[in-house]
DNA sequence: CGGGATCCCTTAGGATACTG
DNA sequence: CAGTATCCTAAGGGATCCCG
């Protein structure tokens, strides 16, 4: 089960072995957003084979990254304290990605557990304390995410709610988080489909998430 | 050339393609370090395969991770401004690591790039700014460490050069960057051997560079 | 001699079908 | 729904060889 070695005595190395290994760090990724079950993973991670998902599962867990989650007759997933300690890593790899993401190809997907970890990324507390408390709903695909800016402080839940401005939007979003494409131009090319709620509040959006191309 | 992609529009997958290959990211973490030959990455990296180094460097260029230097006849990698973007990100790697780090196995190795990342991983700058400043020379294996700090600033370079104190050590030095031994005790027991200057200055160095264990 | 390229073999990962 | 089992391909490991 020990995941192939480096041979070296090195922080670096040692976390590779843990979490190097093809998949990984994508299945930390959506348990930083929230415990998942197996199906939750696998809908999340569209292209892992089974097998894969199965084996990382069992090598996260061993390694104390991940643990099934007591007190639960389903099996849930969920990071330990130790695993949650990649959260600033994975936040800091996803914003180093981003400025390597080209236009979006028509078989990439856009996951909820994904955005949701680019907005983590993209936060910016200390815009978003000088700004009113906001909340706004994304819709992307069939799915629904949550996202409420209180203070220097961020939530984004999964699902429906009371919201400031309501938008649909897809992986054109990542021009909007970049500024490359400023909120009206969003609007008027389709990128961000206002559903509800004074459009302006795009702007609001758009300054408080921020990821340099 | 393009590496398996995840199919996914995303930062973390896209950085993941980019240096989420096995070695890739130790390669970076010995650039950080400084430029180096073909033959020095090979040397820091024991196990890799003579092939695989030559492919993980031509994709690393080709992702604008690294690049060989120009102006120099002999090839030499360098990092990009790109690539060194990566530079928190290993360091935090690093850490997190560290705290996985078992008891040293005999077909392990220290090489100096990996503990010169572990020491810029473990150095507290805001405890080094209220000490005097410091030149440590660290003898590993048949290789020398020069660390200087200066107030809050650490430099590390190879080599030897004037120091407070010079030491001998090995991979028992995480037992003293952790605090699990404390400074006397690393000498008495024999994990850092003294070989020049007062030894209480190793407890100068213990405060300056920690890392959880 | 440093800087790779080429072999061959082993093993991890991809695709898909199947089971408790 | 939560995984196993199987089969196949491609990447990694290891040694050697080649070239400027």
């Amino acid at each position: 089960m020990a995941a192939r070695d480096y041979g070296q005595y090195d922080g670096v190395s040692r976390a590779l072995e843990l979490v190097g290994e093809r998949w990984a760090l994508l299945i930390v990724r959506d348990l930083i957003v929230g415990p998942r079950r197996y199906g939750e993973l696998a809908a999340g991670l569209p292209r892992i084979p089974s097998n894969v998902l199965a084996a990382r599962l069992k090598e996260l867990q061993a390694a104390g990254v991940l643990r099934r989650a007591p007190h639960s007759r389903i099996p849930v997933y969920e990071l330990t304290p130790y695993g949650r300690g990649l959260e600033p890593i994975v936040l800091a790899l996803g914003a180093w990605g981003f400025r390597a993401l080209g236009e979006p190809r028509e078989e990439q997907v856009l996951t909820p557990d994904a955005l949701t970890i680019a907005l983590r990324s993209a936060f910016r507390p200390a815009v978003a304390a000088a700004l009113p408390a906001t909340a706004y709903a994304a819709r992307l695909g069939a799915a629904d995410l949550l996202i409420r800016v209180t203070g220097d402080v961020l939530a984004v839940q999964r699902g429906e709610g009371q919201a400031d401005l309501a938008f649909a939007t897809g992986p054109g979003i990542r021009l909007l988080l970049s500024g490359e494409v400023p909120p009206e131009r969003a609007i008027t090319t389709g990128l961000v489909q206002v559903l509800r709620g004074p459009s302006e509040l795009l702007g609001r959006f758009a300054s408080t998430f921020h990821l340099a191309a």
